[in-house]
DNA sequence: TAGTTTAATCGTAAAGCTACGATAAACGAT
DNA sequence: ATCGTTTATCGTAGCTTTACGATTAAACTA
């Protein structure tokens, strides 16, 4: 697999990556924790539970959002968040596929 | 689990966090690839294989390095980097938690 | 309609990331 | 000893991330 400076990574190695940098923040960690536990939540009780300030908290949400990896649903005044099951699915699938190249082979 | 300032997350909130920062990039997780599909790799391969300056792939190396995921050993003139199994298991081992703590009750 | 609540956005400061060329350090070979 | 090879480090430019307070916009509530 020879790279040149026009196709510079593979399509699979880009998108991980972009979802990884999604998870490459704590806060964001125990917000997708929060979401699975809860199953959805009013943006609200995100902000109460994390140590961080709620215009933080929103900028965290909207690049877990931008991936993909939720989505927010507005409920009246409020906006409900919720796992996207689609972005879930996708990091899972090229996770496996490099638990498998590389994971695989050394332990 | 109420957080506070000075315990803002939890260490495995923290150390996760800080291992998909180690992957959020798309050359870290060639050089990952490579080394598992080589078992091991001089670092002038790994250079001459991304598209990218020498500097910078050491760069690159050396951030996967300080996270553990890789380690390099001299050999004369040149340096053989691997995968380290310890980080590479401590990975799977966080990973695996998030998979049953989210993904499992998403998909 | 006026006031309150909720969440996004703006503006901004500080820190970090990514890239590169240039340089230095370590080693083998001549 | 000197030279070439190999890799790390330095210095630096440009961009991105993270954090916060202040403000705005939207939607209930009295």
């Amino acid at each position: 697999m020879t790279r040149t400076k026009t196709d510079l990574f593979t399509s699979d190695e880009t998108r991980l990556a972009e979802l990884a940098k999604a998870l490459a923040h704590p806060a964001r960690i125990a917000i997708l924790k929060m979401l699975a536990t809860k199953n959805s939540c009013i943006c609200g009780e995100i902000v109460d539970e994390l140590p961080l300030a709620q215009a933080t908290v929103s900028q965290h949400l909207k690049e877990l959002k931008n991936v993909g990896l939720i989505k927010g649903e507005i409920d009246g005044p409020k906006v409900c968040y919720c796992l996207n099951e689609d972005g879930i699915k996708e990091l899972r699938l090229l996770w496996s596929a490099l638990e498998a190249n590389v994971m695989a082979k050394c332990c």
